[in-house]
Formats: C-alpha cells, structure tokens, sequence
DNA sequence: CCGGTTTAGCAAACCGGTTTAGGCGACGCT
DNA sequence: AGCGTCGCCTAAACCGGTTTGCTAAACCGG
C-alpha cells in the first residue's frame, strides 16, 4: 500500500483532481484559479494555486488543448528529411524567419518531415493549428490532404495554386537579373547550373523554383540574341560538391563558357573550386552568378556576385500570413510575391578578350 | 438550418461520431477498424475505412495524444531564441543528427525556447514526452521546473548535473589538445579568445562549456610554464564579428601573441580576419586554432586548424539516450562523454624567430 | 423582514478519442 | 436439448482539462 503510493507520486502526475481535492474545492475552482481568478474570492484563489504549487501541479498541455481547439504551434513542412533541412545554410535562415514571427505571436514550432518515410502520416501526427509548407510541387499529394484535413497552409517556394495563400519570391526576374548582368559584361558563352533536389524524381514541375529560374536566363539570353543549347544545362543538387562535379561536367565535355550561371550559392561556390582547379581564374577567365545570397556568398573568394532574395522575410511573412488566417482574417487567398535583387561582388567581371582564340 | 449544415460541414472536422453513425456502427467499432482491425470481421473493418474516406476523417492527434498518454514527440530546449539558433551552423549540425536519431525512431521534434520572455511558460505549453536541453546552466531554473513535471530530459553541452543524464564533450581535453600543439610549435604568447552567450550574464558558471576549455588551455600552458594573465583572456559572442572585435581589442591593447586560441570557429575566423587587416599573415605572423570544426573551418581562408568535436553525433546520442530513457530502458542517469581531436590545417604553423625582436 | 441582486463555488456536460468488460447470437459437441 | 466457446460488436468508463448553467449564501435598500 505504501509503496503503492509512493510509486503513484513519484510516477503520476497531479491532476486537476488531485489539487481539487487537496484544496477541498471542486475542478472548477482549481481551473478558475488558473485562466479566471477574477471569479474566486481572491484568497480562494491563491489558497489553490499554493497548494497546487506544493503539489508541483501543472495543467497538462494536452488536455487543454483538446478543450480549447487549439494547440497554439504551427508546422513547417518539408519534403526532405529534417537532417537536410537544418544542415542547409538556406533553410537556416529561413527558419529563423518563420521562428521570429512565431515567437512574437506566442507560437511554437514543430517540424513535419516524411516519418518512416510518409509524410502523410507525419501530418496527421501533427499537433497543429496550421502549416507551413517549404518547397512543395503541386503533385506533392500532401497538399489535398491537408486541405481535406482543414488545416490552413500557406505555400512557400512551391508550384502556386490559386485558391491556396502563398508566399513567393521573384525567381525569375531575379535569374533575367543575373543573366542580364552578365550580357553586359560581354559574356556570350554560358554555362546554367540547375538544381534538382537529389530525391524528388519530378524535376519537371513546370512552376517549380528551377524552372522558373531558367525561364529568367532563357528571357535574358534570348533578348541579347544568346542560344542556350541544352547540353549547357548541367544538374546537380544544390551542395558546394554538386557545384563542382556540374561544371566538371560541363568543362570536361569539351564546354567552354566564359560565364555560369548558377541556381544555387553553393553550386556556384563548388563552381568556381572546380574552375580554378582547372587552372582557370575568376572571374579572370570565367564569371560566375549564384542565387540566394546566403552568408557563404559573402565569405566565399572571390566573393561571390549572386541573387539576393529576402530569405527570412519569406519565413517570417509566411507565419504572418498563417497567423492571420487562423485568426479569422484574410478571407481571400493572398499570394505575395517578394523582390529580388542583384548584388555585385567579385566573382563577375568583363567577358575575357579572346578567350577562344587564345584556348 | 440548410445553412447551418453546410457551415458545418465546412468548418467541423468529422469526428469518430460522425463516421460511427454514418456506418452504422459504435465508436469502438471505428476506432477497431483503425488501431486493432484484427478484432472486427474483414469486411465490416473495410466498410468503416470507406466510410471513413469519404468523410474525410482523420483521428484527431490530440485526442489521441490523451488517451494514450503520450505525444511521440520530442522538444529540442535552448536558452536562446530560436532565430539565433537556427542561424548558427554548430545548431544545425547538431540538430541535424537529432533530427537523424528522431526520424529513426519516429518521433517528431518540438522546439521549445522562451515565449514571450518566459522558457518556463514555453515548457508548461510543450506536448513532447522528453526534452533535449542544449547550453543550459544548472542555474537555470527550468532543469529543476522540467524534473518537477516529471518531464525526461538529457542534458547537452550543460553543467552536468549528476542524477540527471547528460550527453557531453571533452572540452577540456580537447582545449589541452589546442594549446599542446601550439606550444609544441614553439609558441609562447597567446591570446584566448572565450565566448558567451550574449543574453546570459552568468558568464561564470564554473561547469559551463568555456570554463571547461579554459581549464584545458590553462593546464596545457601551465605544464609548460607558460603564464596566461587575465588580460589576455578576451570574451565575445560566438561569431565572426564577435571574434574579430575580440581579437582587435586585444591586439589594440598592446599585446603581441603569436598564437590565438579561440573557443569557437566563428571567432578564429574573425580573428584571422581581423590580424590581416592589421596586416599580419595567417600563419605566417600569427596561428590560430579554433574550436568545433563546423563547416566554416574547412572553408575559411587559410584553411582552419581546430578540435574537431562530434557535433552530430552528440544529438543523435542524446535523443537515443532520451528515447531509451522514455521507453523505460535505462534506469540509472547515464553520463556520456564524447572524444575531440586536433585537425590540423593550415592556420597554424611554427613560431615567428624574434618575433618580438622585429616588432 | 422581505424581495432582488451579487458573489462564490459546484455539478455535469463536453472535447475526441481508446480501452475494458461484457452481451449476444451462431456454432460445435455430447 | 443443453452447454460451453468463439467471433463480432457495443456500452460505458476514462484521459485531464474547460465551460455552462445553476444554487445557496451574503448583501442591500426600503
């Protein structure tokens, strides 16, 4: 009997019951003490919440989500596997985005990410008022399933649909950006970096980030009379290796550009190791763009000349926009578009004279 | 009343009622067809799983949460807000192996970090079964708040508390290691570039990760005999900016080390950055050794010399630890200390002759 | 001293599931 | 025919809270 008690006391969690009775008041009394001491007799009140203090009482987070409806955090959902996601420099950032505007509005974070290889169960694990999807394609099947589930999402760096809030970033104007950048520094022969992530099959989703990208160095190219065969496209995952072992590729196969455009930092990094390797400079011989403009570009050498896309604003408007839904606003379908820019470093600079002849 | 109906259909998630009477059946009867399909005849299981289909139910993971008395998830605790640690790379490869450990056993990860101010109020709302706690001091109060809620916890890079388990590192063996093979390249002045958080003014807790280094430093230059006065010991914020700053404060103060020992990557570098501003060459007048081994390490310019410590590995140790303790295993708090290592790269090399002397 | 209004606290329903303990009819055996 | 067994399904209790009436006592003015 007694070491049945003390089992239960230091196993069993007091509950609202157990500090009702302790306090010789009804389960009412005690959760008034908690949310509404204005209804208690104010040393009914901190009568209670002393000997639930005594009693190490807390109300069980669970429960009181169960009554409320609600469970006050939100999802962020990714197709890759969490390990990817937070290793990536990109990611890190743009969860930092989505973690402050959580915070200032009282949410927590909680990651969804494909468990035993499903996502769709991990959703349904999920203990959320909302989601955040990352990186999405339309033909992911999760979508429909969390719209049947009723669970508001909002769309980030995904094939947009129309009737579902999202939030984007202007890939391809930023790419012509890039594109057109390099065309006035003369450059005529070009090498595209494309990026595939290496467990997706569909790289073919015709809205996805890298189609909409390449369509903006298509644009540019075009308007300066500039041909892209399709053996100028090279792809690789979007890592510093992936970057390198692309334009390897690319310059092994007998290509000889005197300007990359990469769809990542870090292949562009990767592509500029690769180039000197080959004893080529940059950006004497070869120039090269990335995208993204994470920290690495600025601390790369040369440093590199890439994209700025607002990666944290994204998160942290995503969350806004998410926030604003649960709480009952923003009745339509909002997309939101965010600027990119380009910024110049030193991994650019004037086509080489000659650069054929003298090969 | 047509209306009504339609909003509910709307807005309400069908319940297990409402999938129960749509079929025909009890309660448990649909709660068999999903948890025990074995107790039902074949064909009434498939009937209920229809009916469940066209209805869009999905069992409502809360619910579930409370009558199984258990979240499978598990929350990842820091002191710092969240933005900042998903910004750092050293939290991105750690939690990158948490994210491996948990994925593996089917646990979803919760992040929990102050809200609002208050990391007590973030644990009391955080449905998880065990916690991580990563750089928590015994002073902070929520180790003692989490262990009254009877809340599983391992302890990460924290003081060590002796009945609670806890995964660590040999910070000091691995700081004797640094400072070793600086002496052993014949230096003799050094500077200690220490870190701290920026938020916490406890700086002094004596079982924190930058006291175990410095007693590592301390005992390799002692056996030396070489002295380390305070005033070459200089605190900043672990970061690029920070290291630099640190390391300008030292060098602008009038002292003249050959030999930098930083407690984090991020501030080597930034001391590197900051000794070739003042035109000294890395290694050439001054070498540094870093601490980690982060990604930024191998990419730094010169090449990073550091203790590798297994920053990965340390998050999946700690949740497997967390996970056996929840799965009842493990019934004695268990201590884990994982080895460092010298690599040895190109920031470092053999002290300046007559250094002084030129000066 | 009475009727009306507060005030303080309670019982019970509810949130949406899981699980225990049976009930009931069909079947097999003697 | 009587009885035990099995297969299939259900009613009700339960998880730990919140919230909605409602009641009984205290208070108040006339």
């Amino acid at each position: 009997m007694r070491v049945d008690d003390r089992v239960n006391q230091l196993v069993r969690r007091p509950t609202i019951s157990d500090v009702a009775s302790a306090a010789g008041v009804s389960k009412t009394a005690v959760s008034f003490a908690f949310n509404q001491p204005g209804r208690l007799a104010p040393n009914t009140a901190s009568r209670i919440r002393s000997v639930a203090d005594t009693l190490g009482y807390r109300p069980h987070p669970v429960a009181r989500m169960l009554t409320q409806g609600r469970t006050r955090s939100i999802g962020i959902l990714t197709p890759q596997a969490l390990a990817i996601v937070f290793e990536n420099p990109y990611f890190g950032t743009f969860n930092a985005g989505v973690a402050v505007a959580a915070e200032a509005a009282g949410y927590a974070l909680h990651f969804i990410s494909p468990l035993q290889g499903s996502l769709a169960r991990a959703v349904g694990r999920a203990t959320v008022d909302g989601v955040v999807a990352v990186g999405l394609s339309a033909d992911h099947p999760e979508v429909e399933q969390i719209r049947r589930a009723g669970l508001p999402m909002v769309l980030v760096d995904s094939s947009a649909l129309p009737d579902q809030p999202s939030i984007e970033v202007d890939d391809e104007g930023g790419a012509r950006l890039a594109a057109e950048h390099l065309v006035g520094l003369g450059h005529r022969a070009f090498v595209v970096l494309s990026i595939a992530p290496s467990e997706r099959v569909s790289g073919e989703d015709p809205d996805g980030v890298p189609a909409r990208r390449l369509r903006g160095y298509r644009a540019a190219l075009a308007a300066a009379g500039i041909a892209l065969p399709d053996e100028a496209i090279v792809t690789s995952e979007a890592t510093i290796p992936g970057g390198a072992a692309s334009f390897a590729e690319a310059w092994d196969a007998g290509q000889r550009p005197t300007a990359v455009l990469a769809m990542s930092d870090a292949t562009a990094v990767g592509a500029m190791r690769a180039a000197r390797e080959r004893g080529l400079s940059v950006p004497g011989d070869i120039s090269v763009v990335g995208f993204d403009d994470v920290d690495l570009a600025r601390f790369a050498d040369p440093a590199l000349t890439t994209i700025h896309q607002p990666i944290a604003r994204k998160g942290e408007q995503a969350v806004r926009l998410l926030i604003a839904i649960l709480g009952g606003d923003a009745a339509e379908p909002i997309h939101e578009t965010l600027a990119t820019r380009l910024v110049a470093r030193a991994s650019t600079g004037p086509a080489p004279i000659d650069r054929r002849r003298a090969d």
